[in-house]
DNA sequence: GGTCGATTTGACAATGATTCCCATCCGCGT
DNA sequence: ACGCGGATGGGAATCATTGTCAAATCGACC
């Protein structure tokens, strides 16, 4: 059967961080953050609980080429995102010719069980200035 | 001015083994097939060249959902990679389509000086077995 | 072939993100 | 209010990767 998370403080402040954030962030700027909200939670649980959240798909996780996990609530439904490099700024946009595309060509190749990863990356209009 | 790399046995050994690799491998793993080899290189060397290469365009890295960095022998131009998750085993695919799909998207929301990262994962036909 | 300087190497320490461990805590059903 | 099992926290442990620096060694020049 299905275990009901239980409704913590600190599950409630990371919840909560993740509402009022934009773009993505990293486990330990959310630890900062809660902090200087006066709301401290263990960094052990900070990433517990976005793993949860994560696993449970209300939130996105995706890795920056520093390899830091960096988390964001989304829309539901599979998107892929557009994010600012300068400022962070996301856009979450979809691509059901891509999906297609990416399946047809794992498909033509033999491969099962197909993921994949798509990020775009760019400087937004009021970066570029 | 450009330093020009000196030929050492270590960088030909780590260039060798790629020369040899179907598919993506972590640094740990070529540095585990240069010891069975015989051609042992101290693992700092392994990732100093491999990073080089990667700059010098000759290698394409990417990083697997563990936040290994996988490093593969490629093809010149822009591709992507439809990888085996089990063997590491990679088909090098182009889709014009997703390109152009990609940089419109970009533009229509006002992001200039686009990249885009995308990457197709599964199982190969004889994995599944 | 020998010399020399700058690059490269390699063993080990250090880093940094993330996970593990486990005693303690507390949400929640009774 | 009670008690149990999930949740917490914080420090240790893990793991890939990078930094350090003395020693080795390319390769240009004699």
């Amino acid at each position: 059967m299905v275990v009901t998370p239980r409704n913590t403080r600190q599950r409630r402040a990371v919840a909560a961080i993740l509402e009022d954030l934009e773009g993505f962030a990293s486990a330990q700027e959310i630890h900062d953050l809660l902090r200087h909200r006066g709301e401290s939670v263990g960094l052990s649980t900070v990433y517990r609980n976005l793993q949860a959240l994560a696993d449970a798909a209300e939130v996105d996780a995706l890795r920056n080429d520093e390899g830091e996990t960096l988390y964001r609530q989304c829309s539901t439904g599979h998107h892929h995102h557009l994010v600012c490099r300068a400022c962070g700024r996301t856009v979450e946009v979809e691509g059901p010719t891509v999906e297609r595309w990416a399946d047809g060509v794992a498909a033509q190749h033999g491969y099962v069980d197909i993921a994949h990863t798509l990020e775009i990356f760019g400087t937004c209009g009021d970066c570029a200035r």
